[in-house]
DNA sequence: CTAATAGTGTCTCTTAGACACTATAAA
DNA sequence: TTTATAGTGTCTAAGAGACACTATTAG
């Protein structure tokens, strides 16, 4: 046997699918593409292809190429979510699926000119292969790191005022939250960065504006214990 | 082009590496397989195999059927740890491994006959492949769950004393933790079950025995906000 | 002025951490 | 008795939650 030979048995089917979540209007939502080949041929689907093995270096660069091909944006966050496989997840045959999820601002989508679709993430039930599965995992994974990380804030435009952002975070979580407690965690997060420039002419007292720092850890420094106390 | 055709691309190798865990004497010990064909052929490696798309229905039975042939035995807890891929990653082309881990009693490893190594977690750096960052990702997520779950119970022998499974927690942790608080938590955790014989003839006041309960969820329901307040 | 939202001060109640205490066995 | 480990009571300090307050704009 010689060592690139290899296989004694078929390889599978291998893919990448990508969620992409936004906001709009404090309802997150979802891109779907249309499929340009059976099965599901023009039925909306996330954003997926297959892994280029010339193209792409690996699994991740394929979602990046992906995302780059059919929504035409480079996405500030991208997360490997969980790879989904089996016999009959595809009619194709044997299929393996590495899902990545990724979110991007809203504003970033609609300067593409590419056709997609934006729809809420609970509005769809009856996604092609196991798509709605993958999709409830990703807006799972958003909402339970929403608790304890500055994730969401990849949602936000580039500027924002903190109760924007609070906003976000109560629709994510789907509960309201106090002002007082927020802004404490979000100063001890230590994300934001303060701009000169008000605005918000909207209300009456303007807001101050916020833009995320540029090196967001994307995970807060919640390891203090939490089992019995130290020594 | 037909349903059932298909690839413009070719497929790359794809595998499934499984961290086996286990725990003796207060150290954290991974199971490793000898390689049975090239390359590294001989060398310890994680144990590991082809996704065989006869016998497997998706990739956690592959996992199964790897620990299966390669230890000889069935797991209690077997999770999903993340997917590494890539071109170079291993020298006969483009590959897709998915790495899952797995936590085991050290009394089911040594009823096995096969041949195999434990060795603690800390002392190879040079494993084949991207092994070594694999077995890295599983120790990281084990020791970051240990915080808030009740998963290190798994590594545990059938019967134990809560002191033994603070010791664990502890190991886990890199921490001396406090023994009344750790009972708080244990106790709110509600994951043990009393066994009515005592033992630890070991020291002097005996211990009483438990033992890991039926259903357990293997997370905390620390799922209380802590983002500024409820409503 | 009022209305409406931005932003801060501060009290209370929960809980994690610390640690001293009692309990039960062997020798 | 002493020694060693099992298991409990309880004080304290930190932090989350609640909420009232001040600040600043438009009209």
């Amino acid at each position: 046997m010689t060592i690139s030979s290899a296989p004694e048995v078929s390889r599978p089917i291998m893919t990448v699918d990508v969620v992409l979540l936004t906001l709009k209007e404090g309802e997150l939502l979802c891109v779907l593409a249309p499929r340009q080949a059976s099965p599901f041929k023009g039925v909306w689907t996330l954003p997926g292809g297959w892994v280029n093995l010339d193209k792409d270096s690996n699994t991740e660069e394929s979602a990046t190429r992906i995302l780059k091909e059919k929504a035409g944006l480079t996405v500030p966050y991208l997360e490997q979510l969980q790879t989904f496989s089996g016999a009959t997840r595809d009619s194709r045959g044997w299929s393996v699926s590495v899902a990545y999820y990724a979110l991007v601002r809203l504003e970033d989508i609609n300067e593409t000119s590419v056709k997609l679709q934006l729809a809420p993430v609970e509005s769809f039930k009856n996604l092609p292969f196991d798509h709605g599965l993958i999709l409830n995992a990703a807006v799972d994974r958003l909402r339970s790191k929403s608790l304890y990380s500055s994730l969401p804030a990849h949602l936000m435009p580039a500027l924002f005022t903190i109760t924007q952002l609070q906003r976000v975070y109560e629709t994510l979580l789907g509960a309201v939250l106090d002002k007082r407690g927020f802004r404490r965690r979000i100063d001890e997060l230590d994300i934001l960065e303060l701009v000169s420039g008000v605005s918000s002419q909207d209300g009456h007292r303007p807001a101050q504006m916020y833009r995320l720092k540029n090196s967001t850890p994307n995970h807060l420094s919640t390891a203090t214990s939490n089992l019995g106390g130290g020594a």
